[in-house]
DNA sequence: CCTGCCATGACATTTCCGTGACATTGACCG
DNA sequence: CGGTCAATGTCACGGAAATGTCATGGCAGG
């Protein structure tokens, strides 16, 4: 599916890695410094690279640092020792998209790099507007209307109902919208996503207590008929 | 069948375990010790870990985490003392599958083992769509009619229907319903997928007390038949 | 500093699920 | 053929979980 570099010096976790990805049915890349791993990131052109912060001749940190000052926006995702260089990592711009502290559980790990993968290829292709009934969504203009009046809806609200429109017919859960609505990295509660939908109704239902377009599906999500 | 790892230090447990495993026609391996276990882990390369938490040498706790983080991912059944560190396997992500509290019924324990092979192996793949008849079931839209009028089905009534779909033509146990559709960890009675079966019944069937379709097959479990 | 958006929590309400009691059916046996 | 027991059908109820709704406070952007 995708090519995947993994520069690890610890042989028993690369290995755990690299079985774990292919099993995944991804190409796996690796290597056990950062001078290769450098090397191999112009030379493989990956669609993702796992970096570990501690690596021998160069640091994952200089490494990742370096191939972004070449302009290379391949996501990263980082392995950090517990409590060690956690906080930079967060904290600091690096250029890392993503880490994970070691001890991983395995299971995470490739969550998030389902995660990042998706975010970097082109996602579900969402819609330029929406139009049914009386309503009109000009996405590309942050512009909505109803029956030919004005409605103000916000950030979340254009984001919410752009992605259930992409969908439309479908149901969506909360968590697919958090991860493509919100920040994937800290996103809130799935609860935030129900007030969104009700702030939606409010202004997109003719009555907000009986959606004729914005559905709960019971146990599962939200969907978008018209 | 399945090669199957069991790290215990008590003779007699030990002994047990491996004599029903045997009985179920499972290849047992046995390890007294958290070393002698995680080198069987590499060496043999089971299909399931059954783990006594309490270890000489190195614990199943830290087994557990040592095996995770090299990325393997046999599924791995802890035995727990009653109470102690229960709660805390329970809770903590610390990489087991499930977990099972001394003193244990064999029968219960030889359920979850057989629940985790099942588990381990490539999920039935369901089908998004089921029509006979009148009925059109669209399971990834949540809807369904019959004959044109829209039916109200629940979540496990759509679960229900869609691994019976899968498996269309044969038997399907009560059992293999409640591991499938429900939590496979707290699963209710058996009686529970009754309910489920006579309320899709009164769905789906023109007469629900004479099905044509969704035939129970005493003794054995329920078929979905067009 | 002010305004609007957003996340969170408390509370109300709806929906659904699990259980038990009882009725009914089917299997097995004499 | 009839009797008996286990398995299943049926129904109603209590409670839990999911969702709707509203208010509050923080925070960023202007």
């Amino acid at each position: 599916m995708s090519r995947i570099l993994v520069v690890e010096d610890d042989a028993a976790i690369l290995r755990g890695l690299k079985d774990n990805l292919e099993s995944e049915s991804h190409e796996v890349v690796t290597a056990r410094d950062g001078e290769t791993g450098y090397r191999l990131v112009h030379e493989q052109n990956p669609d993702l690279i796992i970096l570990d912060l501690m690596l021998p001749k160069l640091g994952g940190y200089e490494l990742c640092r370096k191939v972004r000052s070449e302009g290379v926006t391949v996501p990263i995702l980082m392995l950090t020792a517990r409590g060690e260089e956690a906080d930079q990592v967060h904290g600091l711009d690096l250029g890392a998209d993503d880490y994970v502290t070691k001890p991983f559980s395995v299971r995470e790990l490739l969550a998030r790099v389902r995660a990042l993968l998706r975010r970097a290829q082109p996602p579900t292709a969402l819609p330029d507007e929406l139009r049914f009934d009386d309503l009109v969504v000009d996405f590309r203009r942050y512009e909505a209307t109803k029956g030919g009046k004005s409605l103000e809806l916000t950030r979340k609200e254009f984001g919410t109902l752009r992605f259930l429109a992409a969908r439309a017919g479908e149901v969506v859960t909360r968590d697919e919208l958090l991860q493509e609505v919100w920040d994937y990295r800290h996103y809130p509660t799935t609860r935030t996503v129900d007030n969104h939908v009700a702030s939606l109704r409010a202004k997109i239902e003719e009555v907000a207590s009986e959606p004729q377009h914005l559905l709960t599906v019971h146990g599962v999500g939200y969907k978008l008929v018209f």
